[in-house]
DNA sequence: TCATACTTTCAATACTTTCTGAAAGTTATT
DNA sequence: AATAACTTTCAGAAAGTATTGAAAGTATGA
């Protein structure tokens, strides 16, 4: 396979990816673009390499910047903003589940919490209803934990007891 | 608060959490409704609750059942059918894990892998592909390696490693 | 200050997904 | 075989999302 095929290979697989993980297909082309790039890249680039419009290409180089996915790099004598990645891969799936955390999983964690807080004199329905609310907060909890731990993590504590799980 | 107003509030927070995770909205829903059911419920059942067509109530049934969240169950004497939900948080997210792994991550995964296999002279771009697509594919694998543990362990695997890992 | 080189915004449009309701299909009962 | 009780399908409506391209905005420097 040539590298031009391998590259679009890429870039592709990761779109599809990102669009069942809720992030949009054009995002995670270019942030797919932007990690197999050796150099940074300006919205011009961007554009030409995936053909997709201005407006598109600054709206999701946009929400890349604000998830924490790439930065802007500036090069001396230009006027042009460049775009880079983050390349490391654990910092990046560290980065994306600290906001997805914070985003969408900590509301509606809260929101279930919330729905437990329920009164009444027992009752079959009340009965299930607490039982199985205690079981997901519980995992929920557990879930969360390890969460935040893998967020707070460095490299070592993954390869280290992560590698004792699979071993 | 009062157990009408508790449900409607955690099938509601099922339904964003699912629409944010890949599975839509209303499949969240009638989920959770049967997740906090202490009976099965039949399509009727579903419809009235959460107001939706019988189009939609089944379609998403059927969804439900190919994911293997919920089950079919006769009831002597009834012709109509009824369902319910796989109430173990723990297997529940077993479940999930092992089907979004088939359908979604493995063929990506493939696909990745495949676009590793690049040939040519050395360059910096080529070097940089190879060094990027090389991390990802170690980080997937040790991802995935987990994922399977996870899939197949039982409940004392994750009480108790994991409890370790979060203390 | 003006021209230039860019970046950002936004209304219109295209595309995708979900939902509805009616019609067709299936199975059990008389 | 006819009816009744239910389930499934499907075409079109509605809702939601992504994309475009042009216009507006902003910074640079002659």
């Amino acid at each position: 396979m040539e590298l031009k095929e391998a590259k679009a290979k890429y870039i592709q697989a990761w779109g599809i990816l990102g669009s069942s993980w809720g992030i949009n297909k054009t995002m995670g082309q270019v942030h797919a673009l932007l990690m197999i790039s050796p150099e940074a890249l300006s919205t011009e680039d961007i554009m030409r390499e995936l053909n997709i419009s201005r407006g598109n290409a600054n709206m999701n180089i946009r929400a890349l910047i604000d998830w924490g996915l790439i930065f802007k790099e500036f090069k001396s004598g230009e006027r042009r903003e460049y775009f880079r990645s983050e390349k490391d891969v654990w910092e990046l799936a560290r980065t994306v589940a600290a906001q997805r955390k914070q985003r969408e999983l900590a509301p509606i964690i809260r929101m279930l919490n919330e729905a437990r807080n329920v009164k009444g004199e027992s009752s079959k329905e009340l009965d299930e209803f607490k039982k199985v609310t205690k079981d997901l907060n519980d995992f929920a909890g557990k879930a969360t934990g390890i969460l935040d731990r893998f967020i707070r993590s460095d490299k070592n504590w993954f390869t280290g007891i992560f590698m004792r799980l699979i071993r």
